[in-house]
DNA sequence: CTTCTTTGTCCACTCAGTGGAGAAAGTTCG
DNA sequence: CGAACTTTCTCCACTGAGTGGACAAAGAAG
C-alpha cells in the first residue's frame, strides 16, 4: 500500500483530524457541535479531508431523530509504530490512526549496546509486526528513549545511561529506514503523553508523571502540553536529594533519590538483605533464581515478609519526599505514579501519600489524587503513537 | 481626563499595542518590519488604534533615506497603577503605558491588619500621587499580595500569612473604588513579570525567580507565561523541606526552607547569635536598633563579621539546596534571586551557587546563569503595570 | 535637476467564513 | 397512511479580512 503522506492544510483540519482519532467515527453534525465553524465550512475542510485520503466514508449512522448522518472516520489503513526503549527491554507496537494497539512485543535489550544494535532489533521487531499482516507500512513512528532528548531535532544530549548515544541522529536514522516521519522523545514524557491520552490523566491539564523503573524520571504536562526544558532535561529527578549524606551515587553525589530508590537499588538492596541473613523469604527467591528484581521484593511482600515491606516503606518514603517538594513547587492537580515498580503496588503507593501529605501544604494537596498508572507497559507506545500523530495532525 | 476605556479589536491590535509598549514610538514602517501583515492592512490597523485614542500620532521620525515616516506611540496620557503589598510594607507606583515609572512610593504596613485598612492605605497613596500630577485618573490598576490567589477571580486563597483575606474580592472591590480594570496575582509572580519585562529575564522562556524576603517563594515562567498551577499555589517553595529534622516551622513541620533563611529567619538567629555572645558586631547593632534585620546582617558581614557571614552562607547552603532540585526538575534557562535580602548580595549568591552547581547535573547546570535581580524593589510593581497591559492590550 | 529609496495611500481582487433557504431523509403521532 | 416535525446536508449569495501592485509623496545622493 502507498502510505498517506497528506497533512491537514490548516488548523481547522488539524482539530478535525484530533477529533476523529480521539473520538472515532463520527458525523458532519456531531464534528459541527465540537467546533466552532458553520456547518457549509465544515462541510468543506471534511470534503478536502476526503480527498486527502487521511479521512474516509464510513457509512450512515443510527437517527437521532431525523435524517441518518453520514459518518466519516479516519482511514483505517493508516499505522503508527510506537517504540518505547527502556534500559533493560524494548516495547514496540503498531496502532492504527485511532491509537488502538493493534500489535505489541516486548523484548529483553541493554540500551548500553549503543544505538547500531538496538536500532537494528528494533527495526527487525517492526518486521515482524510488519509480517504479521498488522500492517504494510509505517506513515509515522513514535520514538522514546531512557535520557535527555533535543526534542526539535530529535537527537540525545548527554545520557547518563546510554553511553554511545549522545548526538546519534535518532530522528533521521530511522525516518530513513522506515521511510516515514519520526519524532524522539524522552520515555518518561512519552509515558506522560500516554496516560493523558488514554489512562488516569485524560482530564488534567497540568500534572506530574512519575516513573519508576530502572531509573527513576518525571514527566511534566503544563497546560496540556509536555514540557521538556532549556535543554531537554526536565523532570529529571533521580538526582535530587532524597537522603542527606546517604547512599554513594553514580553521579558522584551522595543521598540521591535514584541512589535510595529505583528498580536497580531496590534489587541491590534485597539481594542485599538475603545476603546478611535478614529475610528467609528473599533468600530463598535469591537462591532460586540467582538473582533478585524488583518484582521478587513485591512477591516477598505480598507473602508478608516484613523486611521486603519495609524496603518498599522506606522506598516509598523517600520518594514520596521529593515529590512533596515537587507538588509545593508546581501544584499539579495529579500525580501519576508508573513504571515497572508499579508492581509494589499500593504498599508503594500508601507510603508515597503519606509522606506528601504530611509534607506539603493543604493548598496544595487539598484535593490532589495520587495514583497508580492505568496503562502499565502499554503507556509508552501509546505515548509515542501520540507524539507522531500530533506531529503529523498538525498543520504542514 | 476621561479614562480610556477601549480594547484592541483583535489580535493584530493586540500585537502592535504590545509593540509600541516594549518599543516605544514606531513608525507604521517599522512596525510593518514585526508584524507579519501587508503595508495596507497594517495601516488600517492603525488607523484603528488611532481611532479608539490607545495611539496617538507622534511626529515624524528621522530619514532612513527616503521619505520621512510618520511615527504613532502610546497615549501618552495612558496610567497604569502598579501595586505591590508586601508583608511587612507596600510600594505603590504609577507608569505611563509604555510602563515607565512615574512616580513611586514606599510604605511600611502589616499585612495581618486586613484588606479594609490595607487598601484604605492604598487607596490614600494612589490619591496622593495623583494629586502629586502625575495622573488624573488610571486606566488599569494590578496588584500583588503576598500569597495564593485564584488568579481569574482575582481572590486569594488560604493566605498563610494574611488571616483575614482569604476569599475577598480584591479584583472586584479595587475595581470599584479606582474605577478601572483590575488584576490581582501573588507578588512573586509580578516580580518575575517584571524581571522578565524590563529586567535580567528579558530573552528568557523559561525561568525561575526566587523571591526571599519575609517569606520565600518563588515565580515559575514557562514558554514566557506565568504558571500558576492547579490552586494558584505553584512556587510555594517556602515549606520545602530544606533540612531534615530542622527547626519547627509556624506550617507544623519541621526542617521548611522558611524556617531556616528567610527575612525573618534571618533576624530570628542574627539575634540569637548576638544575645548568645557569638558576634559582637551584631551584639552592638541589637543594642544600637532594638532589633536586628536582614540589613544589619548584611552590614555586619560586610565589615567582616564572620558569624554574620557565616549566617548568609548557611542561608545559602539551604537555599541553595532546594534550587539545586528544582533546577533538576525544571531545567530552567536561568534563575533569578531577588527581594528584600538581595541586600546580601554576593556572599548569598555565592553560597547558593556552589550548592546547586555541586548537586545538580551538568546537562541542567552547564549553562544556568544564577544572577541578582536587576530591578530591586521596583519590580513587583512593573510587573504589576505589565500584568494589568497584557491584560488591557489582549483582544477584548 | 535627475535618479533612487523609503513611506504611505488607494484599489481591485482573492479567499475564508457566515447564515439562510431549501432539499433529503428520517421519526412521531393522530 | 398521511401530516407535521426533526435532523442532516448542500447550495448560494454575501461579508469582511487580507494581499499585492500601482502610484503619489517626500526625502537622499550624485
Amino acid at each position: 500500500m502507498r502510505r498517506m503522506t497528506a497533512r491537514p492544510a490548516n488548523a481547522h483540519q488539524a482539530r478535525l483530524l484530533q477529533l476523529l482519532r480521539d473520538g472515532g467515527p463520527n458525523s458532519r453534525a456531531q464534528l459541527g457541535d465540537q467546533v466552532d465553524l458553520s456547518r457549509s465550512k465544515l462541510a468543506v475542510e471534511v470534503d478536502r479531508l476526503l480527498e486527502t485520503g487521511l479521512v474516509v466514508a464510513d457509512g450512515l449512522a443510527a437517527s437521532r431523530g431525523g435524517r441518518r448522518s453520514h459518518n466519516v472516520r479516519l482511514n483505517p489503513e493508516l499505522r503508527f509504530l510506537g517504540v518505547d526503549i527502556g534500559a533493560t527491554s524494548v516495547d514496540v507496537a503498531v496502532t492504527n490512526a485511532e491509537l488502538e494497539i493493534l500489535g505489541h512485543i516486548n523484548q529483553p535489550l541493554d540500551v548500553r549496546e549503543g544505538p547500531v544494535a538496538v536500532f537494528e532489533q528494533v527495526l527487525s521487531m517492526a518486521a515482524k509486526l510488519r509480517a504479521s499482516g498488522l500492517a504494510e507500512g509505517f506513515d509515522g513512528a513514535g520514538i522514546g528513549v531512557p535520557g535527555p532528548v533535543r526534542f526539535p531535532e530529535g537527537v540525545p544530549v548527554a545520557p547518563p545511561i546510554m553511553p554511545g548515544w549522545d548526538g546519534f541522529p535518532v530522528r533521521e536514522a530511522l525516518s530513513q529506514e522506515l521511510g516515514c516521519p519520526v519524532m524522539v522523545d524522552n520515555d518518561v514524557n512519552l509515558m506522560a503523553l500516554g496516560e493523558q491520552h488514554a489512562g488516569v490523566a485524560r482530564t488534567q491539564h497540568d500534572f506530574l508523571v512519575v516513573k519508576i523503573g530502572t531509573g527513576i524520571g518525571c514527566g511534566i504536562v503544563v497546560g496540556g502540553e509536555v514540557y521538556r526544558g532549556t535543554t531537554g532535561s526536565a523532570g529529571d529527578i533521580g538526582h535530587i536529594q532524597a537522603v542527606p549524606d546517604g547512599r554513594q551515587c553514580a553521579c558522584g553525589n551522595r543521598g540521591c533519590l535514584e541512589a535510595h530508590f529505583s528498580g536497580a537499588a531496590l534489587a541491590r538492596d534485597a539481594t542485599e538483605a538475603a545476603q546478611q541473613g535478614r529475610s528467609a523469604e528473599l533468600a530463598n527467591r535469591l537462591a532460586a533464581s540467582g538473582g533478585l528484581s524488583a518484582a521478587d521484593v513485591a512477591a516477598a511482600a505480598a507473602a508478608g515478609d516484613t523486611t521486603a515491606l519495609d524496603l518498599i516503606r522506606e522506598g516509598g518514603r523517600s520518594t514520596g519526599q521529593v515529590i512533596a517538594g515537587l507538588v509545593s513547587f508546581f501544584n499539579p492537580g495529579l500525580v501519576v505514579i508508573g513504571g515497572g515498580v508499579t508492581g509494589l503496588g499500593h504498599n508503594l503507593l500508601a507510603a508515597i501519600r503519606t509522606q506528601v501529605y504530611r509534607q506539603s501544604l493543604p493548598l496544595a494537596t487539598g484535593n490532589l489524587p495520587i495514583v497508580l498508572g492505568e496503562l502499565g507497559p502499554t503507556a509508552g507506545v501509546i505515548g509515542a503513537a501520540r507524539l507522531i500523530s500530533d506531529h503529523l495532525f498538525s498543520p504542514a
